[in-house]
DNA sequence: AAGTCTATCAACCGCTATTAC
DNA sequence: AGTAATAGCGGTTGATAGACT
């Protein structure tokens, strides 16, 4: 056991390789290969210990790697393989050619745990935040959902309001065994999803995530979720629980992508209630009278022109996040809607 | 134009696991 | 079996480039 005594030898070199140093390396390699790390620096006529050689080598001077921006399949694979594997970031690597551990990391830890991050998501356990939208809800069983299956079903449910993107993350999501059924079943329908994409990134493209505004005081409607419509049809789920209700103003209605929540019961705790009960507990609550709509449409984005979500190619940071956040929820809430306890 | 801030990533540090003796 | 050397891994640092003010 013990320390390596070679980094701490006196006069070897650190810090930045030059081009010599980098060619000598390449050329004792390709002679003589790679056997012994400690005697190879002396070797090759580098100042350098040996586990730096090593760490040039396997990061850099590797004729197998692959430079350049990360391509979305390889974005989703690391997401995939670290919501299984964790940290072990050699192991991921193993599974990315040409992708090394080190670059993977520094990958994970300046880009995509960020991004998780920002869009709510617990990079560590890889679940969604529990402060944020009630898509959790709908992944875990609840004794008004006995199965995380039927949760999933009903995230399906509702791609008209979630797209296959999201439902993609949700799939890249679920770390454990207990959720292996729903990442089947949601890659499943991911790929069914997709059909259906590049309608919905056209139909969908100007929707941007909800508005956030952690700081506002406003009566609570926690766990809020529809039940049943008035005539007893199974109704789709809408993904307006968790969300608090403040000086919600109405829009214009004659839209398909408008919900009525007049159709709707809802529940929180045990009792069902309706949207006027729910209303009567918002003394400033307003409406346009006769509409109580959640407004689907005329939200801006960045992002103007659809892209497949299966590209291959790769894209700038900037983009990349538009698309993905855009992407992410296919509704608005009004601005005086607010979200608490965000970010 | 200059100063400051931020993001990125190559490289290092310190630890554990494995191997050799 | 015990010890030291070596390899490899994951966390962290620091130099640098680009963005911003």
């Amino acid at each position: 056991m013990g320390r390596s005594p070679c980094c701490d030898k006196n006069g070897l070199k650190k810090g930045p390789w030059t081009t010599e140093e980098d060619q000598k390396l390449v050329d004792y390699i390709r002679e003589h290969g790679y056997g012994n790390w400690r005697t190879l620096p002396k070797n090759a006529g580098l100042e350098r210990c040996g586990k730096s050689c090593r760490l040039r080598w396997t990061n850099y001077l590797r004729p197998d790697i692959k430079r350049g921006r990360f391509s979305l399949e390889e974005e989703e694979a690391i997401i995939q393989l670290h919501s299984v594997l964790g940290n072990k970031w050699s192991t991921i690597a193993a599974r990315l050619p040409g992708r090394t551990d080190n670059e993977i990391k520094n990958y994970w830890n300046t880009h995509i745990r960020k991004r998780l991050l920002r869009m709510g998501i617990d990079p560590v356990t890889h679940n969604p935040r529990l402060d944020l939208l009630d898509l959790s809800s709908m992944l875990t069983p609840s004794p008004y959902n006995s199965s995380s299956q039927m949760n999933i079903s009903r995230l399906l449910g509702v791609q008209t309001l979630v797209n296959p993107e999201l439902l993609r993350l949700a799939a890249s999501l679920f770390p454990s065994s207990q959720h292996r059924e729903n990442q089947n079943f949601l890659q499943k329908n991911v790929q069914e999803n997709n059909l259906h994409s590049t309608h919905d990134q056209v139909t969908n493209s100007q929707f941007m995530p909800p508005l956030m505004q952690p700081d506002h005081q406003v009566k609570d409607f926690q766990n809020c979720v529809p039940l049943f419509s008035n005539d007893a049809q199974p109704m789709e789920p809408q993904l307006i629980s968790n969300f608090q209700l403040n000086n919600w103003q109405c829009n214009e209605m004659a839209n398909s992508n408008y919900v009525d929540l007049q159709n709707y019961s809802y529940y929180r705790s045990d009792q069902s209630f309706n949207i006027d009960h729910l209303m009567s507990e918002t003394s400033d609550f307003q409406s346009n009278g006769s509409n109580n709509m959640i407004s689907l449409t005329n939200v801006s984005t960045p992002i103007s022109s659809p892209r497949h979500i299966n590209s291959t190619s790769t894209i700038g940071e900037e983009e990349r996040e538009g698309y993905s956040l855009s992407s992410m929820m296919k509704f608005e809430f009004p601005d005086n809607l607010y979200v608490n306890s965000l970010m």
